[in-house]
DNA sequence: TTGCACAGGCTAACGGCGTTAGCTATCGTG
DNA sequence: CACGATAGCTAACGCCGTTAGCCTGTGCAA
């Protein structure tokens, strides 16, 4: 709470609608089905009208990643202030990443256009886990394992039937420590 | 050492040729100027020859993702041995990860086309993890702060100036425990 | 009321992508 | 000497993001 939520780059309604339909194609089909002639097709549009909303196809994603980075660091901040920060924090970061998971492999599968994301938008979303820990190399290796787990888990890559939940809680206890 | 390494998918000289022009392609430039006609360019021959040799890109890919895999299972088997084996472990893959950052990205980005990898291949790859832990969830739970750890570091997503060599410290000490 | 700027649609088209079809030259083997 | 396989080629298809340029409706100013 020591950060004041920034606010997103601002939206026509228009552009508007066209993100929150971006969102539902990019979470029902996948990162490669959103195509700019697919989206317009879903607002009854053709695809270079697109262009009078938005600069260009990442001008959209921007806007789709400030959404999500914005629903998480809200989403973690709720599940602060009980009595055990870590684990809480970790069930809510899951949670959030599992509600929207092409949402997040969007956000975070390779380098962010940090440029072009409204400015202190990823510092507020990460801060939980300073809140958390209370020191900021606990914090960033607790985001990390977060992160790892959450990619991994999302792209299937432990064995099938492992225990996620038991892996989250080793996480969770070796970083309570 | 348990795990016998598995063989990669067999080539011919000239798909050798291929994958190591394509390698140092991807590491040089990047994954996206890993194209077909690109990487044919780079070695003579027109794009469509390409296909003589492997029936589609993602062929190309697999064959990039198994020489990444093998090395970071050697590296990391390497690491092991001595007293301390978590953080060895940790450097080595931190190591080979920053080695060749867009093969790391390559091999991780995304849900891995795991069908067609030699078989065996993954798991010889991160059975290490075990291997310095001694107990699967722990294990994975390494593995999860390893990777998540590598990506955040290679995307540049950790604010510009931490001492990332400290959070490295932290999570080998979280899980050394 | 008329004139006009502009917002927001449209079609046509460009260059680049992965990929396929189909042709051809070279080469080792019967 | 014939022949099949190997490995190159060109042309082209359908998709992608994107640009240029056109048109039409709406709302405001003279």
């Amino acid at each position: 709470m020591t950060i004041e939520q920034p606010a997103l780059t601002a939206l026509t309604p228009r552009a508007a609608e066209i993100v929150t339909a971006a969102r539902a194609l990019l979470e029902e089909e996948g990162r490669e089905a959103l195509t700019m002639r697919v989206l317009a097709d879903r607002i009854g549009i053709r695809a270079p009208s697109l262009y009078k909303h938005f600069p260009d196809k990442e001008g959209v994603e921007v806007a789709l990643i400030e959404r999500g980075l914005a629903e998480m660091g809200a989403a973690l901040r709720a599940a602060l202030g009980g009595p055990d920060p870590v684990p809480a924090l970790l069930r809510a970061y899951r949670e959030r990443a599992r509600a929207s998971p092409n949402l997040y492999r969007l956000s975070t599968a390779g380098p962010l256009p940090r440029h072009r994301l409204a400015p202190g938008l990823e510092d507020w979303a990460g801060e939980p886990f300073f809140l958390a820990t209370g020191e900021p190399y606990a914090a960033q290796a607790l985001f990390a394992f977060a992160h790892g787990m959450v990619v991994m888990e999302i792209d299937g890559r432990f064995p099938p039937g492992s225990d996620l939940d038991r892996t989250w809680a080793e996480g969770a206890r070796a970083f309570a420590a």
